[in-house]
This record gives C-alpha cells, structure tokens and sequence, in this order.
DNA sequence: CGACTACTTGAAAAGAGTCAATTCACGTGG
DNA sequence: CCACGTGAATTGACTCTTTTCAAGTAGTCG
C-alpha cells in the first residue's frame, strides 16, 4: 500500500516515521508562515500544496499522491499552504540526526525539483487541451493506473484548473472537446476513461 | 567579487572548487544526456538552462547570475541544457565525500526548489505584462541593482520570452507599452531603467 | 423535495499568437 | 570613416485562443 508509484519518491527507510495523523477534504495541513522542518509522507488520500496570492488567486504546485513525501522548504517558514483534497492519512517524519540523512532528503529534494521544472514545462509551453493532456497522463502516471485505462481524478476542476494555470471554464471545455474526439470517455466528472493513449500524448509539448 | 546576490545561493566554502573554465557566448555547458554530477559556480557571466522540445520550441528553466550555483540532476544523467548567455567562467565544484556534504548540497538543492516555484507561479498566474514585470523584479533583485534604477539584461528577447512562456513580439510589445506608461526607460535594448518600481510590481501577480 | 455546490455551456470581449514588413544596432570590409 | 550586410528588435494587421460574464444543468446532502 505504501509502494510509491513508479517514478515517486524513494522509501526513506532511514527516516524515523512517527505517528499518523488523519485529515478530512479540506483540512489545513500547515500555511504559509508556519514554522517548517516536518516532512510527511502521504498514507492515504491527495494532497495539493499552493500559494495564495493577494487578489484571491491560487497557484497549486504540486499534487502528492500515496507513498510521496513532501513539506520541503527552504528556510525555517513555510512559504506554502497545504491541504487535503480528499480524507487523507499522513506519516509523519522527523529528521533524526541531521547529518546522516541529509543525504536521503537530498534524493527526494531533487525528486521534488524535477517535478516542479515538468510542471513549468507543462504550464509554460502547452495551450489548454496540452496542459489537460499533460495532466491526465501525469496523473495515470502516479496512480500507475497506465495499463487500466481509467484514471480517477480526487480534485475538482478548479484544482485542476489552479494546477495548470487555467480557468475552470477552460478546464471544462477542454474535457468536453477530448470527450467529443472521442480521445477519452467521462464514465462521472471525477472519472476519465482514456480511450487513445497515443493522441493524449501527441497534445503535450 | 563573488559574493552572493541577496537571496542567492549559500557560499558552499565547504566544497571543494576545482579549475575555473570560460565559455563564449552560446557555447555549450553541457546537454541533455551527459552525464550528471557536476556542480558549477558561476564566477562571471550568465548560464541559462533549458529544455528542448520536439519541434524545437524551448523552455528555459533558470538563468544564473554571478555567485549562484547549478547542476543539480535527480538521476545520473542531464535532463536539460545549460549555455552560455554572454562571456562565462564556472568554477568546477566536485563534492569530495558524498556524506558530509549533502547537507551544504541540500540547501543549495531546497534554494533551487524555491526559485522554480517563484517561476512558476510568475508564468502560471501573470498575464504577459505581470510575466515581464515579475522578471524584471527578479533581475534587478538578483543583481543587486534596486537601489540604482538600472538594470542591463544580459539575454535576448527570445531568451526572456523563451523562459516566460511567452513569443518574442509579446515580449517586445510589453516592454513598449512600460515603456510609454512610464514605468521604464530604454537606455538602450538590454538597458533598462525603472522609473516606477510600485507600478511593475503592482502588474504581478 | 429543496438548496447548495460543482460542473457545463454559450456569447462577447480581451489577450496573445502568427505572419509580414520595417527599423535598429553592430560588426565587417571597402 | 562610411556603406553595407546581418541578425535582433519593433511594429502592424489579422486570427485564434482563452477569459469573462451570464445562464443553465447535474449531482449531492440535508
């Protein structure tokens, strides 16, 4: 259950893991300007973590699915939000002796960096049907769900819409017109048939 | 000489610094396959790092200012390309023994996550005035110049619309329009002096 | 069944992209 | 020192995409 999807992050077997805390859809996990250094580790259930900016907008960076670890930062503040999309269980972790695992938490650092730079690619080079593309195939990805064909979305469209730097209307529309290519098969709202691999694929940058 | 910009990387005296190598402007740092684990330090110059696309479009990921350091790769080998903006000089950092240095490296590699975030949210959440803006902003942060009004841009419009997201007539478009709102005067088109630091940040996000 | 929220759809407006034509800046060679 | 050529940058006209604003529909929970 804890197995990480195929390209998430390592065990951090070395890491002390505490107790599990549990959340409902929704729940604060931390905000920006609280005190860092916990890492968690996702159990159960989604996380997305995001800026709020002055005018209401909001940017998610980053959604966590199971077996993924996240609560990086850079100084000793958060500079994010995080909460649960979903009802989610969380592992806490608690760096033990600073030195002898700095060499773990840099694996999964860079882990967390090369997403970020897939995540401005996506954002920076696609039009809206490429950023939807894109995010349905990282999406099936983590859920290593590629060979079911069907991929489940935790989050609304306006999660989807924050992730990619979209409207939700756009969003919507985008998911309307793969439905009509017949690219994909909208069993629900939350639930995406995938129907044509191959022409997601040709979407993306 | 070498001293970090504000919020630029930590000093790394911990590291060992190897030989010092000089580029010309374009010249190839290293590309997309090479192997990983070198990390660098830019002495002079600007370094900008970048993926390609399929069909040639381009999006680049960070440039790097004198003080800062790059190279971090997840894996063994580069995902991206770094090169030359204008006259380089690198030093060569080659991490000694892996354990007591990761904890200077994570820092260097947390540094880098921050950066990538800022970046995504200035193309993720900005219209193109906010993007030009926000880049400016950063720019001028980076070079320490705020308190001198003027700024020198190092790279092309194409590398400025290349790394937000935008087209090179936008890009120049933009900067016209700043420039007879009288936000900014252009010295020259890599000089640019700010007139109005409140209204540019106010057009970001 | 009703109320609330999420999602979808439509029409109009704004923004950015594309294609094409100048203009500008700079280095080279006469 | 000036003329020319080249690549970079700007500008213009037009198209296409996305956003915005406004309804409308579908689910869901009481």
């Amino acid at each position: 259950m804890f197995d990480a999807a195929p390209h998430a992050a390592s065990r951090m077997d070395t890491l002390l893991s505490g107790p599990a805390l549990t959340f409902s859809a929704g729940d604060e996990i931390y905000a920006e300007g609280d005190r860092a250094g916990t890492l968690y580790q996702v159990a159960v259930g989604v996380v997305r973590v995001y800026r709020l900016l002055a005018d209401g907008r909001r940017q998610i960076c980053a959604f966590h699915m199971p077996g993924e670890i996240f609560g990086f930062e850079a100084g000793t503040e958060r500079h994010f939000f995080a909460d649960a999309v979903n009802t989610v269980a969380l592992k806490l972790l608690r760096p033990g002796s600073e030195a002898e695992l700095s060499q773990e938490l840099l694996k999964l650092a860079l882990t967390s960096l090369t997403r970020a730079h897939d995540h401005l690619l996506t954002v920076g080079r696609n039009d809206a049907s490429g950023r939807v593309a894109a995010f349905l195939l990282e999406i099936a990805e983590r859920q290593g769900t590629r060979d079911v064909d069907s991929i489940d979305l935790p989050m609304s469209r306006l999660d989807i819409a924050d992730y990619l730097g979209l409207t939700i209307e756009t969003v919507s529309r985008v998911f309307t017109r793969l439905r009509e290519q017949g690219v994909i098969r909208l069993a629900s709202t939350r639930h995406v048939d995938v129907l044509h691999w191959d022409q997601l694929e040709d979407m993306t940058a």
